[in-house]
DNA sequence: CCGAATGGTTCGCAGTACGAACCAGGCTGT
DNA sequence: ACAGCCTGGTTCGTACTGCGAACCATTCGG
């Protein structure tokens, strides 16, 4: 941990900050694409596949009650859909709409753009590196799908 | 860009995802401190140094009435106090209260310590790299000092 | 000294997030 | 069979967030 004494940044104050850069990416993005943050959230992760709304909850960390408000919301937007889950009546599967994958297809493409462009300034052996390690650190704090790597998506 | 077929995380995916787990971080600390995750954050940026609403827009990237209105519920907190700026009748100057200030000592304490332990697969050289890469990117895209090294306080 | 620019506030609106209370459908034990 | 529990979701009330448009006062430039 300890303070650093060679006039680099340190480690935690580059993670809050390389934060700080990319919700500011995502919420231009969504902004340009007539959607909040959370939408756009959202759209990312049922590109993957439709879920549940408790399901939901646990990968984008909120309370249910959070849930339903934003998919009613996104539902509003008509990007997305609410189906009834024949296994158990009382379950609901959220899924995109084709309207929904449209824009979510587009809409990640282009945050992708934005976010690819943060690290330009590294040559391509260090952008390796940092994938390398911050994909270990996002590994060990089993951090949910949010965000889909380039192939895996559908 | 590309696809990477390697099996390892994209550097786009690593970027969203830990930024997503920052977020987390600073979204459960700010909570246990009975504050928002926004005020936390006026409170860091107000560690440094007094600013103006304008200032403080900037560096948050909020539009002015925005300001306004955080500063109103943290200054209702006794956090943050507006004085007048002697030069200019019109502008202000936000500043941290006895209180604010205390609490934000605490709170940037605590939320140091948990951002720390995210990393905590790593090993010291790793680390060094990770920052060293992370801290070139925030530099390079110009972030402004939403979050202070550890060195940089008062 | 007038007009423009600057620094902030007010207002109205939509969205976000939460907990508590609630409800219906499914599950279990007896 | 059915009473009681658990689970999956919704509703409701509340506080906060964030924005743009309109506005006001002060300062600055010509």
């Amino acid at each position: 941990m300890g303070i650093r004494g060679d006039g680099r940044i340190d480690v935690v104050a580059a993670l809050v900050r390389s934060a700080f850069l990319v919700d500011a990416v995502y919420a231009e993005s969504s902004r340009e694409f007539g959607i909040t943050s959370q939408q756009g959230q959202l759209l990312c992760v049922l590109m993957a596949q439709p879920y549940g709304m408790g399901e939901l909850g646990a990968v984008l960390r909120l309370a249910k009650s959070s849930v339903t408000g934003l998919v009613d919301r996104t539902e509003r937007n008509g990007l997305v859909r609410r189906e009834q889950n024949p296994e158990d009546t009382r379950a609901v599967q959220v899924s995109l709409t084709p309207e929904g994958r449209t824009l979510a297809e587009a809409f990640y493409a282009e945050t992708c753009r934005r976010i690819d462009l943060l690290p330009a300034s590294l040559d391509a052996a260090e952008r390796d590196t940092l994938a390398e390690l911050l994909g270990r650190v996002v590994l060990a704090n089993e951090v949910p799908v949010v965000f889909l790597e380039r192939d895996e998506r559908h």
